[in-house]
Formats: structure tokens, sequence, C-alpha cells
DNA sequence: CACCATTTGTTCGTATGTATG
DNA sequence: GCATACATACGAACAAATGGT
């Protein structure tokens, strides 16, 4: 184990840097929850959490059967 | 089992509609998650989902070892 | 100072429901 | 029907901070 594991706070801040970066461009599908939990070194709740959380933020959107995929618009939140 | 539990989110948009009305202004103390989770029928990890929830929104700020209060600012996230 | 109860904040694992293909 | 994937709830556990005794 790399020391401390990332916290879903720090998970979702480095998907939110990728996105910002171009990595993840709109449009385009996320690793999935497994997939994710696996990229981090986290339990899957965790890996659900951070995207809990840039789903609230509205930088990305899930599409449950589906994925989650970086939204088109740069924003709008309420 | 009173039909389905609220959900982390719809406790959060409830407690944010209390603060936006008034009934929590800011500086108040919220009730602490473990009365929270009794307000609202739901398990410690539900309310404290909630909770954090408005705290990454910037409308409440918690203090650990205290409670968690609601914010004097208007907003600003970032 | 030492305890101790309370409270925030988080992780994990398990389970369930729903949607997609 | 089935496998995959999102979305959430719950309970147990723990760390850290605070405040009172």
């Amino acid at each position: 184990m790399p020391a401390i594991p990332l916290s879903y706070s720090d998970i979702a801040e480095d998907i939110s840097a990728r996105i910002r970066s171009g990595e993840y461009s709109p449009g385009d599908k996320l690793p999935s929850y497994t997939q994710l939990a696996e990229l981090y070194s986290v339990s899957f709740s965790t890996a659900a959490r951070a995207v809990a959380l840039l789903r609230d933020r509205g930088l990305v959107i899930g599409a449950p059967g589906r994925g989650v995929f970086v939204a088109e618009q740069p924003q709008s939140q309420q």
C-alpha cells in the first residue's frame, strides 16, 4: 500500500484535474466504479463517492447501466 | 419501515431549504449527526453524508469536536 | 494534568434496486 | 434471462478534535 490511501475528495480532485487538462474530454466515459477503485487502490464505495461529488458539481453525468460521462457544458449548477 | 427512507440527497435538500427559510440562521449549530439520523430516520452514515454535501456546497462548515454550523457568507465556492 | 464523552469525518464491505444492452 | 454498471443505504470501525470533569 502506498502509505496513505487517497480520500474520496482527493480522488475527485484528481479526476477533476484530468478533465480540466483534457485527458477526459466532454462526452468521454470515465472508468467504471470498479476500475476506479482498482486505479486508486480504494474500495468500490470510496470510488463511487468520489464520482458522486463530481456529479453534484456538475462535472460528470451518471447514466445507470451505461457509465459516467464528462459533462458537455462547462457548468451551471444550482 | 416507513416506506422509503430519504436519500442523503433529499436530506441535504431539506436542510438546505431550512437554511434558506431562516429556520437555521448563519452561525447556528445544526443537530449532530446522531440527532439528524434520528430526525430523518436514517443511519449515521447517511446523515453524515448529507452534511458532507452541504459542506461541499459551502452552506455549512464542520468543526470536528464541536459541530456543524451554518456558514456566514452567502457563498463562494471554487 | 489525566480521563472521558461527544462530535466530526472518513473508510470499508455488504447488500439492494434500477437501468442498459 | 443475464452480466455490467450506476446509485444508494447501512453498520461497524476508527482517527482526530473538542470540552468538561
